[in-house]
DNA sequence: ACATTTGATATATAATCTATAGAACAGAGT
DNA sequence: ACTCTGTTCTATAGATTATATATCAAATGT
């Protein structure tokens, strides 16, 4: 399984799942068209709740992330309806990372770099 | 007063006093050696508990972000003792958010971009 | 000296959030 | 018919958040 919780972490279960969703999205282990296990199935094997894998997967589909049906469950579909939008929610987290490495005196270049090498880490 | 607090907003109230001391502090409008009001003042002018004041004050001083005294009360005083210990908490950060750009198509340009433009807006 | 103010701490309460459990539903597939 | 899907409902327990009161030792101001 991809995906694991650590139920000691202070982050929600919900949260740590869709975050690992979300990463195995970027890293092009999960692609568009590819299904997820149904709510009741991988809650099953996390040991967790379904509604804990409802919550996350609702939560994904409402970011745009994955579609949910029916009949074929969990579908991954990442949805760019408005990318001015995206940009928007990236620069608001973005500038609360900024403003912590600038009181701890991480320069522009620094930061450049982390960025630079984040994105290498994922192709 | 240069902060406010959101009552509506569904982020903790000691997370959103946190926040913007923080960024306070980043754009220089408080800096290494100013006073901050006590619990109890600042407490009373935002009108929320004083003990929540307290939670942000304990948490900014466990980030090395203030100094508590008895005498003085809270004085701003960024401490930079493992710069890698910061370089490793932004990159954790950082993580996240560029595993959603790249969900999301925004080229690692983009991103460097936003990056180079925030830190210009502090300075 | 005395009263006030400081952060720190303890207890208690209410509201909200998180996670769980069990049940039921309609739609689709076998 | 039966199973599986996401969805929805109710209910409960625990954790977190925010509030309220109260107390304490240390420091300050008068």
């Amino acid at each position: 399984m991809l995906i694991e919780i650590d139920f000691n972490s202070p982050e929600a279960i919900y949260i740590q799942l869709r975050n690992q969703i979300v990463m195995l999205i970027a890293q092009d282990r999960l692609r568009d068209g590819d299904s997820l296990p149904s709510v009741r199935n991988l809650a099953t094997q996390l040991g967790v709740n379904m509604h804990t894998v409802n919550k996350a997967y609702a939560m994904l589909r409402q970011e745009g992330y994955l579609k949910l049906d029916r009949r074929s469950g969990a579908v991954i579909s990442v949805e760019i309806t408005d990318k001015q939008d995206e940009m928007t929610k990236i620069n608001d987290y973005m500038e609360m990372i900024v403003a912590q490495a600038i009181c701890k005196e991480i320069s522009k270049d620094e930061m450049l770099r982390i960025v630079d090498e984040m994105y290498d880490k994922f192709f």
